[in-house]
DNA sequence: TTTTGTGAATTGCTTCACAGCA
DNA sequence: TGCTGTGAAGCAATTCACAAAA
C-alpha cells in the first residue's frame, strides 16, 4: 500500500504549507475545509490541492471536504512530525543564536537539544535566555547524536567552514542537514540536504523587479 | 531583443547559484570555466547550465567555455545586482537582528538602510554594533522609502503581524518582499513575494528521512 | 448539490544529441 | 579536439473535466 512512489517533490513541499494553513483553520475552530478554500488561502488551484493530497492517500469526503483535525493528523504522520524530534545546531554566531531563539521550530515538533561551535571562546558558554544549553566542541557531536537520537542538523556557519562542518555532522550520524551557508554541500546521496541562501532569495526578487513592467 | 519571455523560474533560481559559484572561481583566480565544471560544483548537468545561461544571452565561447569575470558581470546585470540597492527590514526581534548582522547581504549588493518595528520599547533604540541605525516606527516608512529609493523589504515579524506589516510596506512603495513569517501573504500581483519558512524546510528533511530506505 | 479522486490532456522543464565555431 | 547553443525528444508537473460518493 506504500503509495510513496513517484511523488513530485513540489507536492511534498506544498504538504508543509497545507499543514501550516490547516493549523490556522484549526485555531479558528474551522471543522472542515474544501480543496478550493485551502487552495485559495495559499494561492493554489483546488485541483492542485486535491491531487497533492491524493498522492498520500484518500483523506477527503466527497460532498463534504476534508475534516481539519483529521487531515492535520494524517499530514503530520506523513511528514514524520507527529512525534517530537531532536535537532542539533552547528554555529553559534548571530544567525545560529537567532535560530535558537526562534520559537517556530519547537511549535512544529523540532527541539534543538545541542549547539556546537569551533570557536574556543564560545565553547562552554551558555546560550542566551533561560535555556541551559552550553555550546560544545564539534568533537562531542558523535556522543550527543547517539545519546539524544538526533537525525537532523542545522548548519549556520560561514561558507568557508560549511563543507568541513557538514562532513563532521555526517560522520557523527546526522541524516539530514538544513544548510544556511552560501555553499553547495557535497554529500552522499543517502544524506538529505536542504539549503537556504538568504542572498539568493533577494536576488530573485531583484530580478523580478527588473522584469516587471514598471 | 528582449529574450526575457518564457524563462523557466527554476532557471532564474539557478542563475543566483551560478553567480555564487562563479565568484568562488573568481576568488581562486580561475579565468574560464566550462558548463561541465560549473555544473559539477553545483550538482547540475552541463546541458542544464548551458540551457539556463542561453535563456539570457550568448555568453560562452565554443571550444573555450565561459570567461569567469565576464559572466559574473553579465549575470549581475541580469539579476540587477550590478549596482548596490537599498533594503529595509521590518521586525527587530531575534531574527531581524541576526539578519542585520549578517554580512552576506551587503556582499551581494544589498544594503539594509532602515529598520522598523511596532514595539514602542524598541523604537529609537540603536541596533547592535557599530551600525548607527535606529529602529523606527512603521509610520516613518513611506518617507524613508522615498528618501532612500528603497524597493525591497525583508519581513521578519511574527506570523500574526505579517499581513498587516506587508500591507504597510506595499503602501509605502515597497515592490518586493522577502518574507520570513510562516504565513502566505496576500498581495497584488505587481508585488513580488519570496517566502522562507524555516520550519517547512525541516519538515521536508523529516519527510525524506521517512522515505529513505533505512 | 457539493465536492472528492483521478485518468486524460496540456503545459512546462530537462536531457539528448549534434551542427557549428575556435 | 573541445565546447557552446539549440532544436527535438523525453519526462515531469499541472490543469481539465467528469464519474462517483454524500
Amino acid at each position: 500500500m506504500a503509495k510513496s512512489d513517484n511523488i513530485p517533490s513540489p507536492a511534498v513541499r506544498r504538504l508543509s504549507l497545507y499543514l501550516r494553513q490547516l493549523e490556522v483553520f484549526h485555531d479558528t475552530d474551522r471543522r472542515k475545509v474544501s480543496s478550493r478554500e485551502l487552495g485559495e488561502a495559499l494561492g493554489l488551484s483546488d485541483a492542485q490541492v486535491r491531487k497533492d493530497l491524493a498522492y498520500f492517500g484518500q483523506f477527503g469526503h466527497p460532498g463534504i471536504g476534508y475534516r481539519v483535525s483529521e487531515l492535520i493528523q494524517r499530514v503530520r504522520q506523513i511528514l514524520g512530525t507527529d512525534k517530537k524530534s531532536n535537532v542539533l545546531l552547528v554555529g553559534a554566531g548571530n544567525l545560529g543564536r537567532a535560530l535558537i531563539a526562534y520559537r517556530g521550530f519547537s511549535k512544529r515538533g523540532f527541539e534543538v537539544v545541542a549547539v556546537f561551535d569551533n570557536d574556543p571562546k564560545l565553547i562552554g558558554q551558555k546560550m542566551d535566555g533561560q535555556n541551559s544549553m552550553r555550546i560544545q566542541s564539534l568533537k562531542d557531536m558523535p556522543k550527543m547524536v547517539r545519546q539524544h537520537n538526533i537525525r537532523l542538523g542545522i548548519l549556520a556557519v560561514p561558507g568557508t567552514a560549511a563543507q568541513s562542518a557538514a562532513d563532521t555532522m555526517i560522520a557523527a550520524g546526522i541524516r539530514g542537514i538544513l544548510n544556511f551557508a552560501p555553499t553547495t554541500l557535497q554529500a552522499d546521496t543517502a544524506i538529505s540536504v536542504s539549503s537556504v541562501d538568504l542572498a539568493v532569495h533577494l536576488e530573485q526578487l531583484s530580478f523580478q523587479l527588473g522584469v516587471t513592467i514598471t
